[in-house]
RNA sequence: CGGGGUGUGGCGCAGCUUGGUAGCGCGUCCGCUUUGGGAGCGGAAGGCCGUCGGUUCGAAUCCGGCCACCCCGACCA
């Protein structure tokens, strides 16, 4: 497919590298880009502002984003990095169609897990259609049709592909819209051994990937949501702007989303504990009141929030000072729906008294978080108005019907690994790795013939990349109070030459641009006329290309100065000098 | 979906309280001067003031509905 290597290449390292198209010439004089000043109002992170105020892509619609010349360079770039690690590890591309049939999400029940988040619209017979929001369906079908011996397995496909979901509200840019560039792969394979290797390639294969972009990255063990599936691991970029909060240990290699972070109680110290006394505790219906009314830190108390578990109400313990986690409860109970008790609840059982709940005596099923551990004492509600109860110990006084972990995460928890503090960091979510087992091939009977003749149901994983998001998660991990600064691999040229002065600066830079060219470099070079070379400067900072050769002052005596980007550092050198450095 | 906010040339904003037919900075175009850190002077283009309706002789401005967008929350690979 890729036109042969018939310019010259001297090194993988600095010119462009094999694969992301023929070297050029870009110029400033006729490149559509427009630089702003100021950021649009409502750009609040760093790489919406720069990515629009650069001129890299522009809103079209809400969560809807229009990529311009450079910036679909930069895409390109990260997409080309992605297609090269797949191919590597055997993937094969495809480009299946992002509209499709409603009834496709019907099967595996996800239409209804995805909910108001599948983006549907309708045809003129009335069909229904949905814009898919990721493939596993439809490369289950695909598989279906395609493959029918153990012999065409193991295989991986994948596609580069626009996915859509109509997230409620859409935001920071491309980083979370409502159109955006996925990689999506599927694996397929007979049985457990296979599906794990393929997990394992797609483990490294990310990587290497995410290395070569110059993204800082975890990985770190992840719930699988909506994706459905036993293992899954997610790839986070640290950034300000992510929306996911994961723990890091700072003693040993475990990270994980926070939502995943599990807690194992210490041995109980099960002695001495007195009979449970009741307190007189007036106006105290909050942890916060009745700490201060007693004197008590909050962690001594027992927190019980009433949830409805497919409308059974349903208390929760968990310590004073914390809180509970709703998703998480949800999760754990799915596909069961939980919701936070109403009135009408209570009006319906009369021997719940909001705020001074307790879990002794009490007829309902009562779970809890591990720190409400068998042996420990508490002071909780005694299920009277404004009396709370002291010493009311968890398998003496009243018994767990389920331990979960509830809790959210705070910064300083043990890590369940080491037992050290963990520390909080927000991310971006930029992979996603899952092994989905046998779920969707069940869902559609895929078999393939084994050795044997019989049929084996094939098994899967399923492994995402977003490509868009990935652009804005290098732009907030690398930019500066300057502007971009992309790692030389994604960057939208390899070398940008500002032409700082007259005519023969303006010719010198041609020269320069030329000689880079024809050695395989692309080039960004700003020709403007009538554009002062400190606009020039200012752009260049701004658009985030990482060398910087300068045409100015000293051009009469064939000496450029070569600047990095990143590190500010400047340097003059004889042309030729130059030129070696950009081309070895 | 709940709470808050905003809609005025490409971008950033003022004008609205006290109605009188739209203004500033940046950008864009033309001319001259300038040319190493977002230049100067002169000229110019570009906006049915989100939308629909109401009040009024007259509405960007007052009133009401709707829509859109943004922020926080909920939700969410």
């Amino acid at each position: 497919m890729r036109a042969p290597a018939a310019r010259p290449v001297s090194s993988p390292d600095f010119p462009d590298p094999p694969g992301g198209g023929p070297p050029m010439v870009l110029r400033m004089s006729r490149l559509m880009v427009t630089t702003l000043r100021d950021a649009p109002a409502d750009a609040e992170t760093l790489s919406h502002k720069l990515l629009v105020r650069a001129g890299y892509v522009r809103r079209s619609s809400a969560g809807m984003w229009s990529w311009l010349p450079l910036g679909k360079r930069v895409l390109d770039n990260v997409a080309r990095i992605v297609r090269e690690e797949m191919d590597a590890i055997g993937g094969q591309e495809v480009l299946l169609p992002a509209l499709l049939p409603g009834e496709t999400y019907e099967a595996t029940g996800r239409a209804q897990e995805y909910g108001d988040l599948l983006f549907r619209l309708t045809d003129r017979k009335g069909a229904g259609y949905v814009l898919g929001p990721t493939h596993e369906e439809v490369f289950t079908l695909l598989v279906k049709d395609q493959v029918s011996s153990y012999k065409d397995l193991p295989l991986i496909l994948y596609q580069i592909q626009a996915k859509y979901r109509d997230e409620a509200r859409p935001r920071s840019g491309v980083l979370r819209g409502r159109e955006f560039l996925m990689k999506d792969a599927y694996s397929f394979d007979t049985g457990e051994e296979g599906q794990i290797a393929a997990y394992r390639a797609h483990r490294e294969a990310y990587v290497r990937i995410f290395r070569r972009l110059g993204l800082d990255f975890r990985i770190v063990s992840a719930v699988s949501g909506a994706m459905g599936g036993s293992d899954s691991e997610e790839f986070l970029a640290p950034a300000a702007a992510g929306e996911d909060t994961f723990a890091d240990c700072p003693a040993c290699d475990y990270a994980a989303n926070t939502e995943a972070v599990t807690f194992t109680p210490p041995p109980a110290a099960d002695e001495g504990h007195g009979a449970p006394t009741e307190l007189d505790t007036p106006d105290t219906p909050t942890i916060e009141a009745l700490a201060a009314h007693l004197g008590v830190p909050a962690a001594a108390t027992l927190k019980n929030l009433l949830v409805t578990v497919d409308g059974e109400i349903t208390a929760v313990g968990v310590p004073g000072d914390r809180e509970v986690d709703l998703g998480k409860l949800a999760e754990h109970l799915a596909p069961a729906t939980v919701a936070l008790v109403t009135a009408e609840d209570f009006a319906r059982r009369p021997d719940l008294v909001r705020g001074y709940v307790g879990p002794q005596g009490l007829d309902l099923p009562y779970l809890a978080d591990p720190r409400v551990a068998p042996g420990t004492a508490w002071i909780t509600g005694a299920n009277k108005p404004g009396r709370h109860a002291a010493n009311v110990v968890c398998g003496r006084d009243f018994t767990v019907d389920r331990y979960l972990d509830v809790v959210t995460v705070r910064s300083g928890d043990p890590c369940p690994n080491c037992g050290a503090g963990l520390s909080l960091g927000r991310a971006i979510e930029i992979g996603h790795i899952f092994r989905l087992g046998t779920k969707y091939t069940d869902a559609f009977g895929v078999d393939v013939l084994g050795p044997d003749g019989t049929p084996v149901r094939v098994t899967m994983g399923s492994y995402g990349i977003g490509v868009s998001r990935a652009v804005a998660a290098l732009a907030e991990q690398t930019a500066d109070e300057h502007g971009l600064c992309w790692p030389a691999e994604v960057a939208p040229a390899r070398v940008h030459v500002v032409a700082a002065g007259k005519a023969a600066q303006a010719e010198l830079a041609e020269q320069i641009a030329d000689r880079l060219h024809a050695a395989g470099v692309t080039v960004l070079l700003d020709d403007r006329t009538g554009v002062s070379a400190g606009v020039k400067f200012t752009d260049a900072e701004l658009l985030g290309v990482p060398r910087i050769l300068v045409a100015g002052r000293r051009a009469a005596e064939g000496v450029v100065e070569l600047r990095d980007r990143r590190t500010g550092e400047r340097e003059d050198l004889p042309v030729a000098e130059a030129l070696a450095r950009l081309t070895s």
